[in-house]
DNA sequence: ATTCTATTGTTCGTTTGTGTTCGTATAGGT
DNA sequence: ACCTATACGAACACAAACGAACAATAGAAT
C-alpha cells in the first residue's frame, strides 16, 4: 500500500509479555532502578524499556521519576482511607509489626474486627503460605491481593460503620475452622482483667475466634487498659499473648504474670525469630 | 501427519481435546512457552497452537501474550479484571440502571460477581430497605455504605482476580436464604440456550443463587451472545428476565419467547413503575 | 456408500514489537 | 540565572507474530 492515512485502531487491551512481570520483579527485588540498568539487564534498548516502563506506570504497577523507575508508593492496591488511616497511627503500625514478625510463614489465622488488626494484615502482605479467616471486609480485600495467601471470609451481615461482618451466621461460620492463631481487638480491658467491647454481636463472634484457635494474640495498644465497655467478651487469662505499645499500668502486670499471660511490649523487645518470618 | 491416535469419546461442543490437557501440563511444568516451542512439542502448526492457546486463554486457563503463554498470575488476572471493570462502561450502566429501576425498595435480593452487577450495586445506592446477600467482596463494602441496606456477604474462599467469593462453603452459605430476586452475570450465552460460566466453582455459586430465588434475573451486554464459555451454569428457560443493551442476534429471540423469558433492553424499554419505586 | 462436521494445514494481508534517529524537555552544576 | 549533559518521546523502518479465509483430511452420523 502507499502511504495511506491510516486511522490507528488505538492499542487498548495489551497483556503482559514476560519482559514485563521481569521487570516489575527485578524493581521490586533490587528497588528502584535506572531505565539504563534495566535496559543492559535485558539486553534491550533505552527506548524498549521506556516503553515497557511507561505502560506499566499506566497501569498503576510501576511508578516512574526522571531517569529510571520505583515501585509505586504503598503497593498500588486501592485501600480505602479509613485504612491508611489506621495504618498512619505509628503505635498501630508498632503493635503490627512486632505481631507479624512472630507470625510464622504457612500457618492459618484469624483475624477480626479492628484498625490495630488491619494494621496487622498489612505488614501480612509479604508473609508468604498464610491462610487467613477474617469477618472484616477491609482485610479480606487487602490480603486477598497477596497471590500467595489463602483468604476466606466469613458470612454474615456487614456492619455499614467499620465493614465488620457479624451475627449468629458469622458464628456458625467460624465454626467450621480450627486455626493456629486466633487474633483479636478489643474496646476495653478492665482492672479486674474482664475483657470487653460494645457490640455484642461482634463479642460473640471473638467468643468463637477464641474457642476455634490453639493459640490466642490480642492487640491492645494502651488506651484500651482501663477503658469500660459494655459486653463482656472473655476473661484475660483466656488470652495467650498480650501485644502493646507501651508497659501497661499496674493492675495489669498482676494479672498477667497470674494468668500465665505473655506481655509484649512493641519496639522494646528483643526479636527471636519464630520459624521463619 | 497428524495421527489422530486419541479416540474422542464425545464431540461435545467445547470440551477439553487431550493435546489442551498437555498444553496447561508443558506450560505448568517448563513456565512460559513460546508458540513456537509448543508447536514444535505437539508436531503440529503455529496456526493451530495460536487456537488452542486462543481458547484456553479465553478460559481464563493461559494467559498469553505476543509470541507465546504462560499461566495467569494473580496479578494478571488482576489487571485483566480491572481493564474489564472500566471496559464498555456505558452499555454496563445502562443495563444496571434498567435493573435498578425495576427492584422495588424493600425486596431482598441476591447479587454475584461480575462487572455488571456491580454497577448495579452501584445504581441502588438510593433505593430503601433492601437486603442484599452477595459473593462479591466489592458490592458488600459498597452497599453497606447505605444505612438503608442489610447487607450479608457470604463465607468462602476469597478469589484473588476479582475479590469473589467462591466455593463450598459458599454454596453452604447461600441456601441458607430465599430471597426475592436472584440477579446473575454470565460469561456467555450459546446459541443451544445454555448459559456458560469459566470457573466451575462460580458456576455453583450461581446454581445455588437460582435455586434460592422466588424470580431470577440475568445481567448480560451484548458481547455475551454467543461468546464460548467452558462450564455449563443453567439454560436460558431457568430465567425470569433478560436484561441486556442491544437486541439479541436471531436465534435469541426465539428461544428466549419459547422459554417464556421477558427480556428487557436497557434504553428503549417503557418503564413501568413496579410497585414502589 | 454418502454426507456432514470438526479439526488441521496453507496462504496472505494486517498488527505488533523492536531498533534507529532526531528534536525537545529536564535536572544539576557553575 | 544560565548552560550543558542527559533523558525523554515521536516518527520511521523492518521483521516477526498474528488472525481471517480457504482447502484438505479424518471421523461420525445417516
Amino acid at each position: 500500500m502507499f502511504g495511506g492515512v491510516n486511522a490507528k485502531p488505538r492499542a487498548a487491551p495489551m497483556n503482559l509479555a514476560p519482559r514485563h512481570t521481569h521487570l516489575i520483579d527485578e524493581v521490586r527485588a533490587q528497588g528502584p532502578q535506572t531505565i539504563e540498568a534495566l535496559a543492559e539487564r535485558f539486553g534491550v534498548t533505552l527506548q524498549t524499556v521506556r516503553r515497557d516502563v511507561q505502560r506499566l506506570a499506566e497501569a498503576g504497577l510501576l511508578s516512574r521519576f526522571h531517569g529510571g523507575v520505583r515501585l509505586p508508593s504503598s503497593t498500588t492496591q486501592n485501600i480505602a482511607y479509613r485504612q491508611r488511616q489506621a495504618m498512619s497511627s505509628e503505635a498501630k503500625r508498632g503493635i503490627a509489626r512486632a505481631i507479624a514478625q512472630r507470625v510464622p510463614n504457612g500457618c492459618s489465622l484469624i483475624l477480626n474486627i479492628g484498625t490495630t488488626i488491619e494494621a496487622v494484615a498489612h505488614e501480612l502482605l509479604q508473609h508468604r503460605g498464610l491462610r487467613v479467616i477474617t469477618n472484616n471486609l477491609h482485610i479480606a480485600a487487602l490480603l486477598s491481593s497477596n497471590p500467595d495467601c489463602e483468604v476466606i471470609v466469613a458470612g454474615g451481615l456487614v456492619r455499614g460503620a467499620d465493614q465488620g461482618i457479624v451475627g449468629e451466621a458469622t458464628v456458625d461460620f467460624m465454626r467450621q475452622f480450627k486455626v493456629d492463631i486466633g487474633l483479636i481487638g478489643i474496646s476495653g480491658i478492665e482492672a479486674d482483667g474482664t475483657l470487653r467491647d460494645f457490640d455484642y454481636r461482634e463479642v460473640k463472634v471473638a467468643r468463637t475466634i477464641i474457642e476455634q484457635s490453639r493459640e490466642v494474640w490480642l492487640a491492645a495498644d494502651q488506651s484500651k487498659f482501663n477503658r469500660p465497655a459494655m459486653v463482656e467478651l472473655a476473661r484475660l487469662e483466656e488470652i495467650d499473648v498480650v501485644f502493646t505499645d507501651a508497659t501497661p499500668p499496674p493492675p495489669f502486670a498482676a494479672l498477667m504474670a497470674q494468668g500465665n499471660v505473655q506481655c509484649v511490649v512493641a519496639g522494646d523487645t528483643p526479636i527471636h525469630s519464630p520459624e521463619n518470618p
